[in-house]
DNA sequence: CCTATAATTGAGTTAATTAGTCGGGATTAC
DNA sequence: GTAATCCCGACTAATTAACTCAATTATAGG
């Protein structure tokens, strides 16, 4: 389990799809504009959403991305292991001597092992609804009408250019530090 | 909140050092060559550890680290909060319009802040001494005396040398995933 | 059929972080 | 003094994160 800014990026997309995916598919570019996500790191993120099942696509005009399930049956965890992509695990694999000497085997991997399984359960015992609620909640303004107008207007964003790429990276590394 | 395999390596660090540290301070040379942990890379977590006063060193002959206060008042989060950097948390700071248009100001924010904050939550209800309780109920054997002899016979743990620069890194990646 | 919308794919690019190296200092036990 | 050990800073390489670009496929609506 790692826990960095790609499964932030993620789980942030997820939610803003699942308050807006009543009324249809949202598109990636009203999410992107939105959430101030690069559209083609979008794309990609959504591409292992997808093949993970947690989304599903519609193509074509009015087309776009809504939830594989219901928001209850959806977790921190299901998201974010998603797009960290999956995996092996194995590495030392249950062979006992992934350490060198004769000092206590493979402390490293038992430990390390049973963390990120509490880690694991912990990010699964948040379901993307409860996260839905809570934005719901703190009252967050959905806006249904505007998806046209804010398409079309898709370039006016940036104002100003600095020297970061985009300014999300560097937002999005401040929280979570 | 960060989670990398860089947290990982100063946790099982702290858990070599606190298993140990009975008996006078414990030399980074020595959990480099048990942990598998480039020496240098470890001189800079501790560099981090010290500094958060999570242990204090000893230098000269005999020397090392001793864990800064009661293995009970060091949690995983402590550790792995001062390896991964401190440090500003402000970004879009508590100004109201992080996001560029109108719908719904910080979404990210809110959202993040609050799963981060369960996070570090959760990983400081976990102490160091329970985590080296589980290692000595898993039967972990510490090995006092050959102290000069493992430090006088360091090169001799790689045997073959592979593609990556250090075998640690390709399995500690495995772990995460 | 034509066109615009939007997903889908894949091959690149750039920046940040991780992990490690190196070389020199400072302290202190013997 | 000498060796063990912490300490420090600058440098490098590998990996990943984040993003760009350029196509292609599918489909709704005219």
């Amino acid at each position: 389990m790692r826990l960095t800014t790609k499964g932030r990026f993620a789980v942030t997309a997820m939610i803003d799809l699942a308050l807006r995916e009543h009324g249809g598919p949202v598109a990636l570019a009203a999410i992107s504009s939105r959430q101030q996500i690069s559209l083609s790191y979008l794309e990609q993120l959504f591409g292992k959403l997808r093949r993970h099942e947690l989304v599903e696509s519609t193509r074509g005009p009015g087309g776009g991305y809504s939830l594989g399930r219901k928001a209850d049956d959806i977790t921190v965890a299901d998201i974010i292991v998603a797009v960290d992509e999956p995996i092996d695990a194995t590495g030392c694999g249950g062979k006992e001597n992934c350490m060198g000497d004769d000092t206590g085997r493979c402390m490293t991997h038992d430990l390390w092992a049973s963390l990120n399984t509490k880690m694991i359960e912990f990010l699964a015992s948040i379901s993307l609804r409860k996260l839905v609620d809570d934005q719901l909640a703190r009252g967050v303004s959905i806006e249904e009408a505007p998806v046209k107008r804010a398409i079309s207007s898709q370039p006016v964003v940036k104002p100003i250019k600095i020297t970061a790429p985009n300014s999300v990276f560097a937002l999005g590394n401040a929280f979570l530090k």
